[in-house]
DNA sequence: ATAATAGTGTCTCTCAGACACTATGAG
DNA sequence: CTCATAGTGTCTGAGAGACACTATTAT
């Protein structure tokens, strides 16, 4: 089969971003506003065209760092880098009615920006649960009881426009398994975090509450997943932390049990 | 930004398959001879153009058929049929020197095929052992000391064409760490199979030696994870060993362990 | 008989889960 | 003081790993 361009329809490659962080114990996706048909005016995941001179991870860092600012960590620089991993691909026929499009989903998992939105060239972007988004259970009522409830009323999802909310709904099973066997959870922390900061990451990930005992033990006897840097911290009240940071272990074995599966 | 067809370059995406299977204790992968340039001669993963009207599932099947004859089950027909997914897409400038090339590579776990290359239109395919394609030490010697050594010399891997190295080493990785969590080692098997013989698919995946009693305690002792059907059979040898099919439990908690980790 | 594999029972050690208890801050 | 979170110790039950032992075929 030689190449000839005329051979294969035209394609249309892109890169879409299915941005997490936990705020306010809720694991929040980023969503950008649609501002043309189709779909115009409802809700949608960032991306964009992959161009002729990059490759797809490259793509997706672009994009990210257009709509948030975000840099991510290509192995390079340490400390307050976002997480990115290709998440899959999604090509159905008709998936965007105007052509075929391929779409690269990535996902990238980020700590708690003090900016939700610095103004990309998409017009209004911000952080939305994905339980208002997903209409998933688990994803709602993460908190320790406080404001249980207090969010949208059960099923009252926002759908997403064309498949991304399929496209969101994978993303967030990846991390959530992820999670479980691998040092990611402190992806969401900031560089230094303590052992309670990160349990929350993981409650509101999960949907679940932790013993804090037994968490303490767990990922503090695991040689390697996490690193005291030395201070200690009040920022969530009580007694001060260990600041720790992320260790170099990446997998974690025996990993960590998701409860109730 | 309107969907002007001028906006971005022209794509070919393709399907790529690692089709994995078992034999004779090795795991091994469907490989094609390439009858062009560039990388003539070389050995390389089936794969083909995605046509306009399929999704991508759909090629993949689809080349897999043409190439093997091999039906996948999705969600529909049972028994020996090959188990499909998505692995991952490989976009990389240059990874193909004559344009740009969006590769969707898909993961087949297949049982052991008595008829190894039904002509297709690539030119002589075949099966080869994964640790001759990848120099990789845990995916030879997996035999039980019968003919350990008898393949080739340490690190005389034969290098597949394009970046297909690292496609196969990424859909081996993804099928010697799901079948941890999952029962989709029993992809590997024939529709009616015994303890033993998916004992022997694990230790060919993994490249190591398990106690046959504890395996045999664990995969039983797993509410769903095994159906018996009623008969026996000696193909292996020795005592006559109880039949089963993959029951319906996909998730297998707690997980298999892989030794030495 | 031997050789092969199938399958059961038993022991030990590790670890997850539950929870009592102490430590140290803010108000 | 109370209330919050941090951190340690202890018990128990489930399960992985090791391995003795029996069962059933082929040769």
């Amino acid at each position: 089969m030689p190449y000839d361009p005329s051979d294969f329809p035209p394609f249309a490659v892109t890169v879409d971003l299915v941005v997490l962080t936990v705020r306010r114990h809720a694991l929040c996706a980023l969503t950008v506003r649609r501002g043309e048909e189709p779909h115009q005016g409802q809700w949608a995941l960032p991306g964009g065209f992959v161009r002729t001179d990059e490759d797809l991870a490259s793509a997706a860092a672009r994009e990210l760092a257009e709509e948030t600012g975000l840099r991510t960590h290509e192995s390079g620089n340490r400390h307050s880098a976002a997480h990115l991993e290709q998440l899959a691909t999604y090509g159905d026929p008709g998936r965007d009615p105007r052509m075929r499009v391929v779409s690269v989903a990535h996902l990238v998992l980020a700590p708690d920006l003090p900016t939700p939105t610095p103004g990309g060239d998409a017009g209004g972007a911000q952080w939305t649960p994905v339980g208002d988004l997903l209409g998933d259970e688990v994803s709602r009522g993460a908190g320790t009881g406080t404001e249980a409830g207090a969010t949208a009323g059960i099923g009252a999802a926002t759908p997403l426009a064309f498949d991304h909310g399929r496209i969101l709904a994978d993303g967030v099973e990846r991390a959530r398994s992820k999670i479980e066997y691998s040092s990611l959870a402190a992806a969401f922390c900031p560089p230094e975090f303590t052992v309670g900061e990160l349990r929350r990451v993981y409650e509101a990930v999960w949907g679940v509450v932790l013993d804090p005992r037994n968490f303490h033990r767990k990922v503090t006897g695991t040689p390697g997943f996490l690193v005291p840097v030395g201070g200690t911290t009040t920022r969530q009240g009580g007694r001060p932390a260990q600041l720790f940071r992320a260790g170099g272990a990446t997998v974690l074995n025996p990993p960590m049990l998701r409860p109730e599966v």
